[in-house]
DNA sequence: GCAGATTAGTTAGCATAGCTAACTAAAATA
DNA sequence: TATTTTAGTTAGCTATGCTAACTAATCTGC
């Protein structure tokens, strides 16, 4: 997307590469998208799944909607849905207000075979560029994160 | 969190690069969707209504919707939402099935407020970063514009 | 030990946003 | 002119976001 440069904004360096960089998550993971409907599971469930899975074990539905910045009522209407398709076990804990949720091992299949169709997908449009320029993709990247951990 | 991953030989540095990418995508907009919900306009109006400020003038209802990686009914609901909320107002062309989109000025100045809280954010984070690294960040989002235009 | 406050999660109800199928209207074409 | 193609809308489904209001469990103060 052309990007109009602003004058009445302090910083616009800062500016142009903030919009750019939103602009460009949201169109990657758009595109992404389309190989997640494969997975015949909605984005916030996978989303959500993706913690349970990679993010080192089960949770409660507090932990979860906080991890996936939305709100517990979001999160439980997500999770039930998971449940509902046998992707997630719903455990109890010692405090009986708590939920202790974990990925299932069907769960944990699916999740994985849709994060190996992303990553195809992404890998195939990285593989197209020089040597050169992926390693610049791969420095991009490793700044990127460092940013994230700081918005 | 340092991230120490080791790299995954079976599939290359291509596929590590992919699965950096999208997780960094995934988390970045988590964050930044906080202040997008500030401007009291959904994410997918926000992002099109970007299209017909930032994109460099009017569109069709189709082009939009191509623009948006999103089908035309979609894109015709999103519109309906903008131009009752006056942020787009909708003209004739001369092919009479077209529709012409175009940004108000009240969408414009809408749009560049969330602009404004973004940057807010992003130059934030941005700034514990060298001159030298924020310059790298924003010559190689030109990059990852156009891997994302090959996924 | 028990009354009230706090905390975890759910339910209800609303809006946005994604899709396909089926429709209308205009333009292009045979 | 009749048919086909194209642009957009409408209808109806599901998923996902929110707040408000609820239930149930735990914690606190006395």
């Amino acid at each position: 997307m052309k990007v109009v440069k602003p004058k009445n904004l302090a910083s616009g360096k800062a500016s142009e590469t903030a919009d750019r960089l939103h602009s460009a998550a949201i169109h990657l993971l758009r595109r992404l998208r389309v190989r997640d409907r494969e997975s015949g599971i909605g984005p916030a469930q996978l989303s959500a799944l993706s913690v349970l899975v990679l993010g080192g074990g089960p949770r409660s539905l507090g932990e979860l909607a906080e991890a996936e910045q939305v709100r517990p009522p979001t999160m439980s209407r997500i999770v039930a849905g998971l449940v509902r398709a046998g992707l997630v076990h719903r455990g109890k804990t010692e405090d009986g207000r708590r939920v202790r949720l974990e990925a299932s091992a069907k769960g944990t299949k699916i999740l994985q075979a849709g994060r190996r169709r992303r990553v195809e997908s992404l890998a195939k449009a990285l593989s197209s560029f020089s040597e050169k320029e992926q390693q610049q993709l791969g420095e991009l990247t490793a700044l990127l994160e460092q940013v994230i951990r700081k918005v």
